[in-house]
DNA sequence: TTGTATGCGTTATCAG
DNA sequence: CTGATAACGCATACAA
């Protein structure tokens, strides 16, 4: 264990040069009047000490931390290890890291102390905040939300959140529209807990494509299971194929892992895919391609989807937000039909 | 946008309560001498108003921060959406918040500043470091380890640098010993890059049960590529498999998606898995069981190993570290054999 | 153009 | 047992 290098202040700069403490702070925030000379020789000697004004009495002082906060709750229990969530988590790190921002998590508590999100965010005075999945009807989302802090979401829709999220309807029609061009009547299709904003719209979009095409539809084709992941999905399936008195032609899953563990139900139950039943996923995650059969999807555009959440959340923090964008503003990223082999030719 | 509901600071509830700011500070922090009645009272209003210390300036007071940094260097280029150490990264992040600490992920830069690692974490007062994946060679790196900054590894081994891993020869041991019992003779390994500890060791291990076993091995039985994900890998096992002058009757696959890779090249050959060759796989992640056929693979437990570097490094920070373990404590975690379908009966 | 004084919210030291 | 005071490192208003 060494000794810590002590770390440089604006004190030791300023004694150093001969100067005080606030010239030099002056300096480095190209603020207030300086003359040229000083400027410049302050200027190399920091860069040469790699000088960096110290984080947290900055922060203390300034009242605002340079740092978005992630809301990440775990509706879905994985966590970072979410294939869809976890991607635009990176995507979005990746675009903020570039702007001079950090993330942290937003957890509820402080030490030993229990906040809510609000509170915590308060503290630590974090800038602005990425939901990335939330519970609508979770008081601490409700405060923060309507708080002062900035937030924008890559997932739920809110009065007055803005956010930025998949044109789900148009992915459940791209999908809808393959099917029936490679000669599917009948679709059904199986979707995860309602009480997530896109499994909802999905079923929405769903609905009014079977009223539109008068597709033959059966009750019995459509069902939405509760919990999340790949072997609920299985499980679930299993008795959901048992249900019907005839199999539909075609499905559309509303997520990839849903439509992995149907589509290995379905072969446990003596199914060929895509000869006997088609199926289409949802997200386009990694392992898509290299599932057996490679699943035919909807890509869900997860850079995109993030680099817009985190454009609209830095001009909401920096006030540049255009004249009558103040309102919310929901922004839909197109989706993309990815065709592979689980829908037949 | 609403405006900030102001934050209680000590000297509130010290006017609110008619005493001084270092009295509610001394009973926040059960240190000093304060009469019961006192303490009562102020722990009872504290409590009703939820005030929490403001953390910025606690830290800048306390020179330390509660808070660990990650660095997830991106040498495997998918950060968060890496399937193992995504996953060693949200039980490590359960784990020490549970504790009362947070995690951040270390950048190299602040603001618009470029800083070292340890720059970083001094600059932050962060408490103590996980490295989850890095360059031994990265001089940021080496700096950051022999700092007074406690640090601890979840998969590189330096001098002094205590670190939690899995066992890596006892599970190619597993490996290698199940293919024999399965009457496997001739046995390759499909390896990573070199400069991963994890795949050196593997390698080692791999060889040296070759000779220990007598089996007949041709050396390009053995490949190491470069680069990660399952794309590469499949690519490159098609470059490998056209190199065989005969094919071996088994391989180790060093990583899931290596395995997963070779397995589809392998079958785009002609090969049938497990009836021609049969693979085996190592960390078993998510998708190995659902992949066709199902994965044999060792797993890591990643939930352990993650906690043992948690209470490594807690320990450490605490100064708790017992008597004759301030040296480099290298934790091995044992592995499992998953034995699924890609290995024959 | 540069320097001084003060406050950000805590906590630790030291009187009272 | 309690309270004033200083200090953490920086940034700003104001004085020189």
């Amino acid at each position: 264990m060494k000794s810590p290098k002590p770390r440089q202040t604006i004190y030791d700069i300023a004694r150093d040069m001969e100067l005080s403490p606030s010239t030099i702070s002056k300096i480095l925030h190209h603020t207030g009047k300086v003359s040229e000379a000083t400027r410049k020789r302050v200027l190399e000697y920091v860069k040469k000490t790699g000088f960096v004004a110290n984080s947290n009495a900055r922060i203390l002082k300034a009242k605002h931390s340079w740092t978005i906060g992630i809301v990440f709750s775990d509706i879905a229990s994985f966590g970072l290890e979410h294939p869809f969530f976890g991607s635009v988590l990176q995507a979005f790190k990746n675009y903020v890291e570039k702007k001079g921002f950090e993330i942290v998590f937003i957890v509820k508590k402080l030490g030993q102390a229990e906040l809510t999100y609000y509170e915590w965010c308060q503290n630590k005075s974090v800038d602005g905040v990425l939901l990335l999945t939330g519970d609508l009807n979770d008081p601490d989302i409700i405060e923060l939300v309507s708080s002062e802090i900035p937030c924008v979401s890559a997932d739920i829709i809110m009065p007055g959140l803005h956010s930025s999220m998949s044109d789900d309807k148009m992915g459940i029609e791209l999908g809808f529209q393959h099917l029936l061009n490679i000669g599917c009547r009948s679709i059904g299709a199986y979707c995860g807990p309602l009480s997530s904003r896109a499994y909802a719209e999905r079923t929405q979009a769903f609905r009014s494509l079977i009223e539109k095409h008068h597709t033959p539809f059966e009750e019995s084709w459509y069902t939405n299971i509760n919990g999340y992941g790949y072997q609920n999905a299985y499980d679930n399936a299993l008795k959901w194929i048992a249900s019907w008195k005839k199999a539909p032609e075609a499905i559309l899953a509303f997520s990839d892992d849903m439509a992995m563990g149907l589509i290995n139900a379905l072969k446990v139950k003596g199914y060929r895919i895509p000869q006997d039943i088609s199926v289409i996923g949802y997200d386009d995650i990694a392992f898509a391609g290299m599932f057996n059969p490679p699943l035919t999807t909807i890509r869900q555009n997860k850079v995109a989807i993030a680099e817009s959440a985190a454009e609209i959340l830095l001009n909401l923090i920096n006030g540049e937000t255009a004249e009558g964008e103040e309102e919310q503003q929901v922004h839909r990223i197109p989706v993309q039909l990815v065709i592979r082999e689980s829908t037949r030719k």
